[in-house]
DNA sequence: CTCCATCGTTTACACTCGTAATCGACTACG
DNA sequence: CGTAGTCGATTACGAGTGTAAACGATGGAG
């Protein structure tokens, strides 16, 4: 018998700080293989190549990452697309800090310095092109 | 014999999202009860008391709340800033997302059309100010 | 055909987080 | 004086994370 399997509304699994690093090789170039991501954030993090391999595992667990195979071994390519992720990611924080409201986050940012001269002439330029 | 403590620079520990909340009861009114902050927190997240103690206890092992006694029970003060962990944790979301910049992060959030107008109006005179 | 390097998979393990139940001390009520 | 409520402290426990070792298949070098 079929029942209804209520498929869960697959609801995008949060990717750790960990994967994300792992997502940062695959989103700047793809597809790769467990042992090209590990060249590449292997050294910076201090990793051995299990780890990657794990971290791999789990992204494809969650979906954020596909795999086609190659021979032997398997290709991995992003399924989720940077900007998603980064936005969700802002959102979540602008939600959390500052009642959604993105105008205090910015507001913060200035306030604390954290706006370059470069910042600012260029939020300026987005601001006029906003507007028009 | 006395030998060298090396105290750990106390880097801020990092206050998880289910202790912001008890954080941000304490930013609005402080010192408060266990009691007092469940009153707050306990409805909006259907929290047991119990639960809010936990954090609690967990919050003055990070340093990032002071007790007092004040007879039977104790009463809760932040040690830290709210304008500080909003500072750090928006740090650490432009360095893991924008690379640091905050410029991205705007562009970003611009793009995204989570800038209502009355953000942009906010923000223009926000720059206005900062370059005067 | 054998053996080693290499894959992906499975299992591991300590730590944090969310969410509490339980415990021992104390106090206020009867 | 006993006892029920209340406090903070201790313990619990499953899920997720960071980090990896161990395992089993397999393909290529002799």
């Amino acid at each position: 018998m079929e029942w209804d399997v209520a498929e869960k509304p697959d609801q995008p699994e949060r990717i750790s700080e960990a994967e994300q690093a792992v997502m940062e090789a695959l989103w700047q170039r793809s597809p790769l293989t467990a042992q090209e991501v590990c060249e590449e954030v292997c050294g910076p993090r201090g990793w051995s190549l299990n780890t990657v391999k794990t971290l791999l595992s789990r992204l494809v667990a969650k979906q954020a990452v596909a795999t086609e195979p190659d021979g032997k071994r398997f290709l991995y390519t992003p399924r989720i697309a940077r900007s998603d992720y980064v936005g969700t990611e802002s959102r979540r924080l602008v939600d959390r800090l500052f009642g959604g409201r993105a105008a205090p986050l910015f507001a913060h940012l200035a306030q604390a310095e954290a706006l370059t001269p470069d910042d600012i002439a260029e939020i300026e330029a987005l601001l006029k092109e906003l507007k028009s």
